[in-house]
DNA sequence: TTGTAAGCGTTATCAC
DNA sequence: GTGATAACGCTTACAA
């Protein structure tokens, strides 16, 4: 491998000293244009480029943020880590991409984070302990920041769309449709609590009639669970109680609870049951489903988000408006 | 913020050399023990962690990795993510994940990560120019792999799944089956003959009758697409002539094609035509499609570039064997 | 406008 | 086994 070329380098060939060759390269750096021309042909010539790890270790500045994320099995994260990625590299920041699971936990990933000096961490929709952020020895690194999930963490800000106003939306959608036995499908008991959704769904129902809403918990957010978690609520219901509505905690659960309600007890859907999910995963709108949902406001969430990356916004919590999306289950 | 503990502040707290600090961060460095532990200890209570970044200057090592990507609308790409960061973290390896679009093309894209010192670089199923990569001026970073697709620039090894042999499986099974007039349905021109699965397709039945091949192409790997170019195959193919089999290049493809011919032709599947797949996509096991594919090799196929990224084993043009996925649409 | 010196926090290498 | 010197390639003063 060809040693690297350096400032020092195209300085010589240029006939100036390598601070010149920055001044070339910084931005409205104070510099001759004609010295400026002659180092950007000799750079041009000696094929250079900034080494931006040693500028970084000079500025203390990596323009990179790091992203953690625990659940792949979820198809929302697709589309919004094509939108995080992107907003990123408008603003010339990278994207580090740091996986959670049961070898490799959010202890490890902060610390390795903030070793590699990224300018700022963003946990995307991951289950963590709370008393884990709050503990200095590991928050000493970068800013951190938590999307789309609650959280009430101090200096930790969190970046999520409207869970109540969502529900109060999408429930009083159901409600003016006719719908009257409501059932409430959620996911991993760790991040459900932290999402608010079923919280604000029962507290809906509850302020209009005095029965209990149905609930059932599955084990994960994917479909395969959601196909079981549904199993479960049908065959522990006796079926003059069975739900007329069944709101699920994501599109994934909700395509798994179809398939169920479909395929094994051949109901109608939205006739015998109206089926609802959260995200508006790609393929909610496909025929095979055509899901009703709700659409958070992905790029809006991640623009404020790196607003606050940017300081050009204070860092504080911030909720959005999303939109409800009506379509043939409900 | 607080100021960084370096190295320097471990030493003077433990009363020995920075250097002796270092040691006892560095596996088997030869430091005396009972100096080791005072250092640890030290480190301890400053929480002290060593500056990857001042590390990666000087070794000229940054344990990260580039990935390029461009087509987040296909939902094969997450699980594959998945096994990507999974793998690299276990080796100790980071991601750097890059989007490619039409704001930021592969050029930027690596020249970008070079510029950042990146260990290597894997083009996960992006589409891009040879000519591109075979420059040089571009190449001069980190070395380069490409991740399923075909390619043939020198350096660049490409790790596929073994397209040939996953088409004569696929095709053999078809024939076996009783299908006789098939139709291929591919995605993106650019990408889709480095993937070579329609040419595989078609010089199977080429050889096996004298008919052509119907063929149909979307504008890119997405349902939307793929139900579009499935429109239009069917309208502009006389019905008498319409085929038995319609083999789509990816599953995303196939979803959007079955949706088109059950909702729009009210076809049953497989009874009036078969309808297959590629990739396995965790949505093709549901009830609502039942997708026939066929499943990469993913975690072999990481598995391998990851060896070479390593030095564990020689660069070089990898394919292996995946497996045919049998289900009810073929 | 340009050159110089010092520093970012490590690692490599040599002397003790 | 430990301390010291140089180096990685850049930035940020400051001086010329």
């Amino acid at each position: 491998m060809a040693k690297r070329v350096t400032a020092e380098d195209v300085a010589r060939s240029a006939g100036v000293s390598k601070w010149t060759v920055i001044r070339a390269f910084t931005p409205g750096a104070s510099i001759a244009e004609k010295s400026r021309l002659r180092v950007l042909e000799a750079a041009e010539n000696l094929n250079y480029r900034p080494n931006l790890l040693a500028r970084s270790l000079a500025t203390n500045l990596t323009h990179q943020v790091a992203i953690l994320i625990d659940d792949f099995k979820n198809p929302h994260k697709l589309p919004v880590l094509e939108i995080l990625t992107w907003q990123l590299q408008s603003e010339g920041l990278l994207t580090v991409l740091i996986n959670i699971n049961e070898h490799f936990d959010h202890v490890q990933a902060l610390l390795d984070a903030g070793q590699r000096q990224v300018d700022a961490i963003i946990l995307f929709g991951t289950a963590f302990r709370p008393e884990m952020l709050e503990d200095d020895r590991i928050q000493g690194g970068a800013p951190l920041y938590v999307l789309a999930r609650d959280s009430q963490i101090p200096n930790v800000p969190a970046i999520t769309c409207d869970t109540p106003l969502a529900m109060r939306e999408l429930c009083e959608y159901f409600s003016s449709k006719g719908y009257r036995r409501p059932a409430f499908l959620s996911g991993a008991k760790t991040l459900s609590t932290a999402l608010g959704r079923r919280r604000a769904f029962n507290a809906f129902w509850e302020a209009h009639s005095s029965k209990p809403v149905l609930g059932v918990s599955a084990a994960s957010y994917s479909s395969g669970h959601g196909f079981e978690a549904a199993r479960i609520l049908f065959q522990e219901t006796p079926r003059e109680q069975w739900p007329d509505l069944l709101m699920c905690e994501n599109d994934a659960l909700a395509f798994g609870a179809i398939d169920y309600v479909r395929s094994t007890l051949k109901l109608r859907i939205p006739d015998d049951i109206a089926i609802a999910g959260f995200d508006n995963t790609p393929l909610a709108a496909s025929p095979a489903y055509d899901l009703t949902t709700y659409e958070q406001p992905a790029i809006e969430m991640v623009a404020a988000i790196l607003s606050m990356i940017l300081g050009r916004e204070p860092r504080e919590n911030r909720a959005f408006k999303g939109k409800l999306v009506s379509r043939s289950t409900a």
